[in-house]
DNA sequence: GGCGTATCGAGAATGTGTTATCGATATTTT
DNA sequence: AAAATATCGATAACACATTCTCGATACGCC
């Protein structure tokens, strides 16, 4: 009766983060309170799609009402693990891990990315955004003493495996991986993978069908 | 009779790519053929979940045999548009707009970002990864004259929803939206969003069960 | 050359996510 | 104060994606 949140699926766990972002300027404009048809209208979603995404974290609403904005955020940060910020380590210090070192809204989301590692000579010493870049073989040491247990991984593909398997001896728990490869990694890693080809592919294909269709 | 081909759906196009990546790289090998159940076992998927995605680009294989890896690839390229290079404009040429005009694997995929575009006078007139970095607003001119059809926004979310509006204006017929925001444009434009948050949002709170589990 | 086996292709069954329906409840209005 | 209405919460119907089952076919083996 405790833990009666069951296992989310990926998809409502997906909009979450949309509902939060939301609500999130509603509550700077001042407001208290927000239904789900409110929140279905702006987002384009199904009020019954939300109202089940919300009950998942537990929140209750009040008929006629809604929900208090401040309790949804909080219950929303509570059931993403955003409550508590995480530490993470990026391994790969290129043109996408320093765009992800520089994005500002991490901090939002609970996540600090304190530290990269790359095995370019050149750069590691170096800092980006304030962050050190360092060599390659400290990481399983730092993440060991400093229980960092989210990994980034924005290496080339020919060495993203090597890179998991780093992390994973390494006592990561969590890899958030960018490279175009699928990584193999035990079944009590969490992997969630960031596939921009498979993005690319649901837009080419459907602009390759616009296009004929309107030829 | 011509157009067999019926819509396909989401998931089945996000794997497609997989599919071509490993397929691709069993024919550098000298491979001529490839199984379904073979290609299975690789990406840890059902046998029959890739034939009936194959068979979605209307590709034909031979029992006890398999497909033959070089109308496969041309299959897939087919069905997602990528036989034909198409050019791309990018609006915010920062961190993360850098990282996709350095990415050399686009051309694979027939994506071709022949310019960025920016607001910042201390950009324009520079060049990233070879390509120019123009000023924002000769975006809807050159797109017109240039017929290009996608446009990739990297800009901060604040600044988002007006260069997709600019972008409609223009004549791009596809928005590739990595800012983090829902961005709302005539229903005749194609729209794919690369959400990390999204993606952040499986990772922290599957982590965050997996630590409870094991507290 | 016939037989066993692995794979394809199509249809059925299962499971999951989304959308619709209905009663309950709190606020507003008269 | 009573009626009307909008929203919540739960259940049910629906649609879709995945997985299973089966017959057909082509290659290797005896």
């Amino acid at each position: 009766m405790s833990d009666e949140l069951k296992t989310a699926s990926i998809p409502s766990l997906r909009r979450l983060p949309a509902y939060y972002r939301f609500c999130k300027q509603l509550a700077e404009t001042g407001r208290q309170v927000v239904s789900c048809p409110h929140i279905a209208r702006e987002l384009h979603l199904d009020p019954t799609q939300v109202r089940k995404d919300l009950a998942m974290t537990g929140m209750v609403g009040k008929p006629r009402v809604g929900y208090t904005i401040g309790e949804l955020l909080a219950g929303i940060e509570g059931y993403l693990g955003w409550t508590n910020t995480t530490d993470a380590f990026l391994a790969g210090a290129g043109n996408l891990g320093a765009a992800l070192m520089g994005y500002p809204g991490f901090a939002d989301y609970g996540l600090n990315i304190v530290a990269a590692f790359d095995e370019d000579p050149a750069k590691i010493g170096t800092t980006l955004h304030g962050r050190p870049v360092l060599a390659m073989d400290r990481l399983p040491d730092l993440a060991e003493r400093m229980h960092v247990h989210i990994g980034i991984v924005t290496v080339p593909a020919s060495a993203a495996q090597s890179v998991a398997d780093l992390m994973v001896l390494s006592g990561i728990r969590a890899i958030w991986n960018f490279s175009p490869t699928r990584l193999d990694v035990p079944d009590s890693i969490i992997l969630e993978h960031v596939s921009l080809t498979a993005s690319l592919a649901v837009l080419t294909s459907r602009l390759a069908e616009s296009l004929k269709r309107s030829s």
